[in-house]
DNA sequence: GCCAACGTTGGC
DNA sequence: GCCAACGTTGGC
């Protein structure tokens, strides 16, 4: 799950402990968010910005719920075509497990066979969330010495 | 339903 | 700041 850390960072999720992950607008992102678990786990990537890559983990620490900022009028997430009875937005709350002692960076991610597939690394990789496999997620952590 | 124009994402 | 790769919008 992808985010720019100047907006919320793995270590605003550290002292939040937990957040709604709110103002996805993309059907694709949103609908991987409602296929998830109690208890998925995820990775927290950081875009756009120095140091692009995987910073830590997170996990899925609700069932997917509406997503409120999209009733907010005076929100930029506001969706008009959404009533309390249809909404259009989902998410999940994410908790804190941990943070990398080093980012997992992208280009790291690029060098290896092991994850020439991974759904980031295709569609220009412009999805905000995007699935991992297990051994993607077991290769990633060995990169960060986290195993 | 098609498609051009436009807006957004995100790496570099 | 640039630009590729999308997704969305709206006229027809």
């Amino acid at each position: 799950m992808k985010s720019e850390p100047a907006d919320y960072s793995i270590d605003d999720l550290k002292r939040d402990k937990k957040t709604p992950w709110y103002g996805v607008r993309n059907y694709q992102a949103r609908n991987y968010m409602k296929s998830m678990k109690l208890g998925d786990t995820i990775f927290f990537y950081h875009s756009s910005c120095d140091d692009v890559g995987i910073a830590g983990v997170g996990r899925v620490a609700s069932k997917p719920y509406p997503d409120k900022t999209q009733f907010d009028k005076k929100s930029k997430y506001y969706e008009k075509r959404a009533t309390i009875d249809t909404p259009v937005w989902m998410l999940v709350d994410i908790a804190f497990v941990k943070k990398f002692k080093k980012i997992v960076t992208l280009s790291e991610i690029r060098k290896h066979k092991a994850l020439a597939h991974m759904k980031l690394l295709q569609r220009g990789s412009r999805l905000s969330i995007s699935p991992v496999t297990q051994k993607e997620f077991e290769f990633i952590l060995s990169l960060a010495h986290e195993k």
